[in-house]
DNA sequence: GTCCTTGTCTACCACTTGGTAGAGGAAATG
DNA sequence: CATTTCCTCTACCAAGTGGTAGACAAGGAC
């Protein structure tokens, strides 16, 4: 049973690893050092490299997955929905910031897995996507293409999220550190970025304007088509 | 003669190969050979693989530098100026994705030159502030702290800029690529997705609502402090 | 006791990595 | 002509890569 406990461990550090340093900068020497075992322990566990990186993946989408469908069982609609997901992301950003940074990292179109995590989120984008529309239905969302005004949310809040707000500005980590993942409070905090609930709260303010911009309806002054 | 165009072919290939692949992710003989020419010719122009993506970077900031100049240089203010900057990025990601790659690349706290851009980009980050800080004191965009709207807003610009919008329905390519930089031109076409005008406007149009959101000073129904 | 499973290890391998040393061609320069 | 400079190459190398083969120990089953 100690075993399974191994699996574990692997996961959750690999998960940073990857997250930290992209597939290819991670090595499996590297890792099992940081884990305190060998190599061929690792490959024990999963037969390759790659397999490691899919099953990392896999059960980073079931987090992703769960959070969002915890954010959605309240059955509500509207901009009040959106505030719950929205809630709910930054939630699992800072208990969990290693998800992020894996995010990025799969999300590129050279990942390895580049439709993997697609595949298993499939079910969310669908589902918010037929939120989308029924909202648009009921007049509580404006108007527009659903996919696309999907994927920019998307964008928006993953953007907004994952943005470290260094602001040392003595050197400059500022603006290198901007879009920079979030992966470890530790390392944020080395840099002088104190994670408070201050920056935090008002990074989700800021965050829900804009969603709010491009969320509500038309205003009473149409601006013509 | 012909050397320094040597030089100046490797520079827009490594661009290119660091921005899709990431600098682990990219090898010297691999480079070498897209290049058709042998590894040990790269390392004459560029005694290392770090040099050569100094090189790279310090060559990308000269170019978002121009670009940025170039839209801040009609002196406008407020959201005209705002809107100057975005069409200029935009511009910019459609003549040069391979730039907004390499940005994402050297973003990541685990970048090998995590605070090159950074400094190079310094004085424009610094320009920014204060063009920020003139237009609230002059009530044409909302109060708040700079820095970090500033930080808000680069976010969401280089995010809604950079997601592709793949928006191929069967394979679910649409989910996984998103926040996928848009790297290669080709690259897209070959997954189905169509660089059209349409789809580019639609998303500068879309940028734009959020910043407006963002931006305009308190509405005429002011919701306590 | 013996046998089998489970989990971690050592030893090793083929291949790739970034990097060094230096040969040699081409073309200016004298 | 000889010499020097510029550029690209072949030949190597030490270190690190993912991965294979198999030894070995700890337990549980019988």
């Amino acid at each position: 049973m100690a075993g399974s406990d191994t699996r574990r461990r692997i996961l959750d550090t690999a998960l940073a690893a990857f997250g930290r340093d992209g597939y290819a900068g991670t090595s499996l020497d590297g890792l099992a050092a940081e884990l305190g075992i060998r190599k061929q322990t690792i490959l024990y566990w999963f037969p390759s490299k790659l397999d490691l990186f899919e099953a990392v993946v896999d059960d980073t989408a079931v987090d992703l997955a769960d959070a969002f469908d915890e954010a959605a069982a309240g059955g509500l609609t509207g901009l009040d929905q959106v505030q719950a997901i929205v809630d709910r992301v930054f939630r699992l950003a800072v208990h969990r910031p290693q998800v992020l940074g894996l995010v990025r990292e799969v999300t590129r179109p050279e990942s390895p897995t580049a439709s993997r995590l697609g595949a298993r989120i499939r079910p969310l984008y669908d589902r918010a996507r037929d939120f989308l529309m029924r909202e648009m239905e009921a007049g509580r969302i404006r108007r527009s293409d659903p996919a696309m005004l999907l994927l920019s949310l998307y964008s928006a809040v993953v953007g907004m999220v994952t943005t470290a707000e260094y602001s040392d500005s003595n050197n400059m980590a500022g603006y290198s550190a901007v879009v920079g993942m979030v992966t470890e409070l530790e390392v944020q905090r080395t840099v002088g970025f104190e994670p408070t609930l201050r920056s935090t709260v008002m990074r989700r303010r800021e965050l829900m304007r804009f969603l709010r911009a491009a969320l509500t309806p038309e205003h009473p002054a149409p601006a013509g088509p």
